[in-house]
RNA sequence: GGCCCGUUCGUCUAUCGGCUAGGACGCCAGGUUUUCAUCCUGGUAAGAGGGGUUCGAUUCCCCUACGGGCUACCA
């Protein structure tokens, strides 16, 4: 019996999480659902600085809308509570301590203005300054000072952090589960720090004390995490603790240009780069959101999971749940994608296509009212000739009105091309054949006018084309003997009339 | 600069030593729809470069180039 799975995301609470973040959520999302496993959501914010009000619920907000509840969470007691940093806070300093005692890390007192002046200096001669085994006896830190002197500051009140004493002279082989072995010289690591002078733990104490406590078994994370990786296990092997196994996802990156995706590019390049929109509350700008958009979280998701994955068939076209059967992180690919805004929208169209069609009239229904229409056609039966011209569900209005609005104004060009001069004494005849028509089936209408067409021995678009236009006013739009059949009779003749009339 | 990761059509990707290198998006052409969209068919286009290993490399190894990430008392 293997031990339950237990996954985490952790975001820190500093804005709207775009969806690099939502893809991270979905994988580690997918991968716990795929091994009946626990996801976690732990809100990391020990900077206090970076806080933003309202990122918590966005972040809350964002899973709901996609469909991927967390197990545990802030308002989820789980039983490995609390489920934010900032109320743990009190945990953190005795494994500091644990650190200190066992040799592995250390007091420092260097100001961070000294530190700064170290790494100018260094910048002006072409080097780095990391402050590790080559250089700490130098520094201002408790393996450089008497016994003495560092208690006497400690009881002072002097301000210190507590940094990680890096081993030296040791390769480090880590394992990730996306890329395999990765050989660390940690001559090359700094010793980082992990205990604040604001009392707070840094990201990396923080998240290793979290992640064991909470009993997390597979950490799955983004690539730009790769670099502390060492550190990381460096720490867990400090503490005695077991290693998760870990995964650095693919990063996102820019569909033109270069670098990762960023929160900046969505709106400069006219997509949006977050699930929900965004209104900073600093100034008030506005970051459009897939939701708002009109794109259905089905259709984020899949395009989001295909994005650095894929199940190794051909298909494509994926819901929640399939995903969840497919998801495999072996399959998860080693390289960075671009994103890609046109495929985005063809899965929002496929998604679309596939939506029960009791769904769609319901949203159909909703357009109606807030177009304040009422009606007594069959919306149902529009929304089926209508629904596979939509990509978002608010096309349906655009495609759709003109059963509930007759056209008040006509195409110019499509005008053009097919209102001649003989047509109105066309469309007068034509009224007459329809007035006959009894049965004003969409089969029988196409019946007797096609007859009448026929018999006049001319062609169809002389007909066809004008009919369109007074009907839907452009040469748009589903069947038209559909069309006329939804109208009905009296609708029909009246815009052929109407159209007559103004042209 | 240093360290780490990566590199197949424009883009997302398949291939786990032996393929005419497959699919999807986009684009182009044709067909269906006597309109438009959908849909269908076809076309376009790729293994960064150089060395090895091997009977045989896109696939394994090395170098170079390029891309990306990290290099904070931020996560």
């Amino acid at each position: 019996m293997t031990k339950n799975i237990r996954v985490r995301f952790a975001p820190s609470p500093t804005g709207p999480l775009h969806i690099g973040g939502v893809r991270t959520a979905l994988f580690n999302y997918l991968f716990a659902k795929k091994h009946n496993g626990t996801f976690i959501l732990r809100i990391e914010d020990t900077d206090q600085n970076r806080y933003v009000p309202g990122a918590e619920e966005y972040i809350k907000n964002a899973f709901e809308w996609c469909k991927i509840p967390y197990d545990e969470g802030p308002d989820k007691d789980g039983g490995y509570g609390p489920y934010r940093q900032s109320e743990r806070k009190h945990l953190y300093k005795q494994y500091a301590d644990q650190l200190i005692e066992n040799g592995s890390a250390y007091y420092a007192f260097d100001t961070p203005d000294e530190l700064d002046h170290h790494r100018k200096n260094h910048e002006a001669n072409g080097k780095t300054f990391i402050y590790n085994w080559h250089n700490r006896e130098k520094l201002n830190n408790s393996l450089s000072l008497s016994e003495k002197e560092i208690q006497k500051k400690i009881e002072s009140g002097d301000s210190f952090v507590i940094r990680f004493k890096s081993p030296k002279d040791e390769i480090l082989h880590l394992q990730d589960e996306i890329r395999g072995d990765i050989k660390i010289d940690t001559n090359i690591l700094d010793d980082k720090i992990l205990f604040k002078s604001d009392g707070m733990p840094t990201y990396h104490l923080a998240n290793i004390v979290d992640d064991h406590l909470m009993k997390i078994t597979d950490v799955i994370r983004g690539e730009e995490w790769l670099p502390s990786l060492a550190l990381h296990v460096l720490l867990y092997r400090a503490l005695g603790w077991d290693v998760p196994r870990f995964s650095h996802l693919p990063l996102i990156l820019k569909p033109v240009g270069k670098g990762k995706l960023s929160k900046r590019d969505g709106d400069k390049m006219g997509f949006p780069v977050f699930p929900l929109q965004w209104i900073d509350p600093k100034n008030n700008e506005i970051s459009s959101g897939y939701k708002e958009d009109g794109y259905l979280p089905e259709a984020v998701i899949n395009m989001l999971a295909f994005l650095g994955w894929n199940p190794g068939t051909e298909q494509e076209l994926f819901s929640l749940d399939e995903l969840i059967q497919e998801f495999d992180l072996a399959r998860v690919n080693k390289s960075g994608a671009k994103f890609d805004p046109e495929k985005t929208k063809w899965f929002q169209q496929q998604h679309l296509h596939k939506l029960d069609n009791e769904v769609l009239s319901l949203q159909f229904n909703k357009l109606l009212d807030q177009n304040n229409i009422t009606t007594s056609l069959d919306t149902k039966h529009i929304v089926n000739l209508i629904k596979e011209r939509a990509t978002f569900v608010n096309d349906l209005w655009d495609l759709g009105q003109f059963f509930f609005i007759s056209p008040s104004q006509y195409d110019t060009k499509a005008v053009k091309k097919a209102w001649k001069e003989d047509t109105p004494d066309l469309m007068h005849e034509l009224t007459r054949i329809l007035n006959d028509i009894a049965d004003f089936s969409a089969d029988n209408v196409s019946t007797i006018t096609k007859g009448w067409i026929t018999g006049k021995e001319i062609g169809f678009g002389k007909i066809m084309m004008p009919l369109r236009i007074a009907l839907i006013g452009s040469l748009q739009g589903p069947d038209l003997f559909e069309v006329a059949s939804i109208l009905g009779k009296k609708e029909t003749i009246k815009r052929i009339e109407n159209t007559i009339e103004k042209l």
